[in-house]
DNA sequence: CACCAGGCAAGTA
DNA sequence: TACTTGCATGGT
């Protein structure tokens, strides 16, 4: 996958606290639309903890709109600075400072943010080793017959991170380049994959 | 028109 | 525990 499509860059934020906007709002979303989110954001130079602390949330969620669930996204990313106030004095460096269980279960704990948008914070916001596990992960491997349809998400990451070096820029881009790779190859939910660049996709799909 | 997109939580049985 | 449903915009 690197070979064919080189480094990805991941993630396209320019601060940490941006990656964690980011994740909430691309939840079950195209980033095209969230990237108009957050520009709406930027524009207005509310893209910081204090900004949106201080925004009223059915404002917040005007702004979000073309994220889609906007009304019940601007109550996620409101839960999110609450933890951050609560435990961290809106830190998001000093959640990232603690081990990265407790960081990661301290994320869990708001309403709102599952597994991957936590781990998705924790990697590409923190710069800390933990692997993320999406949709097009699930969808890949499973075509690949390396997990079954039902395989959870705790299963799945395990997986990646029994199998490769506890190394945060390495989860970095094998997370992205299965995302790039999902976009061009399997596109679809039901759609088999075609030219994909990982020889068992023409070997041996699995439907 | 149908289906999809870098999920998650709440309700039901 | 194992389904099902609501949330919502914008692209194909």
């Amino acid at each position: 996958m690197l070979g064919h499509f080189g480094p990805r860059n991941w993630w396209p934020a320019k601060t940490p606290f941006e990656v964690a906007v980011g994740a909430v709002l691309t939840q079950n979303t195209n980033w095209q639309n969230v990237t108009r989110a957050i520009d709406n954001l930027r524009s207005r130079n509310l893209l910081s903890y204090e900004a949106l602390l201080l925004m009223p949330i059915d404002e917040l969620a005007e702004c979000i709109r073309p994220a889609g669930y906007y009304n019940l996204k601007a109550q996620r990313l409101k839960n999110l600075l609450g933890m951050l106030a609560e435990r961290y004095n809106g830190d998001l460096r000093a959640l990232f400072d603690e081990p990265l269980r407790t960081a990661r279960e301290h994320l869990l704990a708001v309403k709102g943010i599952g597994a991957e948008t936590a781990d998705s914070i924790l990697l590409y916001g923190g710069n800390l080793p933990i692997f993320v596990v999406d949709a097009y992960t699930h969808r890949i491997l499973h075509r690949h017959a390396m997990i079954g349809e039902t395989s959870d998400y705790q299963s799945i990451q395990e997986l990646f991170m029994d199998n490769l070096p506890v190394d945060p820029g390495l989860f970095n881009e094998y997370h992205a380049l299965l995302v790039q790779t999902g976009k061009y190859f399997c596109l679809k939910k039901k759609a088999r994959c075609q030219g994909c660049p990982l020889n068992c996709f023409l070997e041996n799909p699995v439907a």
